[in-house]
DNA sequence: ATCTAATTGCGAACCATTTGCAATAAGCTG
DNA sequence: CAGCTTATTGCAAATGGTTCGCAATTAGAT
């Protein structure tokens, strides 16, 4: 058993949960991957190791590893499924490129700082900040138009 | 003519669109409500003006005036439908409150900032950005804690 | 090894949204 | 104002992501 199946399974005995096949593969793979993944990507991460692994439990450990505090849910623009990936914390926003579609996170404190405005000039307790911001990345910025 | 409705005309007109109907009643709806609605909401709303104007119609006028930047879509929550309200600028945020479930504005100069420091800092140009904010407005707070 | 409840796989249901297509109507043009 | 062309509409069916009911399976306690 890996190290991250055991952090797994603390999570789930702790809330009175069981630790089966499917959630042990699907955590994998989240915890493994370093980008935004939808229920589908997992799925078929999932099924390499184990192809009797359902796409309905692959949606259920997610949604139980949502609340349970592990994985975080993302929409990353209208029209687009749900992504998932392993939880961090609300300062970490999403910075997304729309020429090369790259999804990338960026820590800074300007969330902190919002969340203390409205809390302190508003009355208004922030459980959850979501912030995406669309545009184009340094990169594609360069490629795309005609340097010196 | 409204004056509104002659705002959607130019508007149209000036990209090679019609005014038609379905579009007139479909913008009296979103440029006539504060809050944010969905396709349905709005739907049910032209249909008291003209029951004859269908769904889809009003996803397409929706998608039309989006792409024109009259209105803006955005999504609340994960497994929402999306909603609609006329266009607003990126520094008017939104604040949900998981309680009431009221969604408010909030303008502030946070955003700005956020965005004139991805741009100085690591090239990021920023064309869009979404952010929502959940958890407890003020008078919620209040009424659900025992206060001196 | 046994037992019980949680979990799964499966297929069908669901909901928001989109699409193809024939019928309609907006806004020229004369 | 009538005629014409093409964008737009209504309708119904398709789509795609996600959820659900239920019988079969399995984790973990005894």
């Amino acid at each position: 058993m890996t190290e991250s199946t055991r952090e797994l399974r603390s999570a789930l005995v702790e809330a009175g949960h069981r630790l089966t096949g499917p959630r042990i593969a699907v955590w994998e793979v989240v915890a493994g991957s370093e980008s935004h993944l939808t229920a589908e990507e997992i799925a078929e991460a999932v099924r390499s190791a184990d192809p009797t692994v359902n796409l309905s439990s692959v949606y259920r450990s997610l949604a139980l590893f949502t609340d349970l505090g592990l994985v975080r849910e993302s929409n990353l623009g209208a029209n687009e499924a749900t992504h998932w990936e392993l939880a961090h914390p609300d300062e970490q926003f999403h910075l997304k490129c729309k020429a090369c579609g790259r999804v990338e996170h960026h820590t800074g404190d300007l969330v902190t700082q919002i969340e203390s405005h409205l809390s302190d000039h508003h009355g208004f307790k922030a459980s959850r900040v979501e912030l995406l911001v669309t545009g184009m990345c340094a990169e594609c910025s360069q490629s795309h138009s005609s340097n010196t």
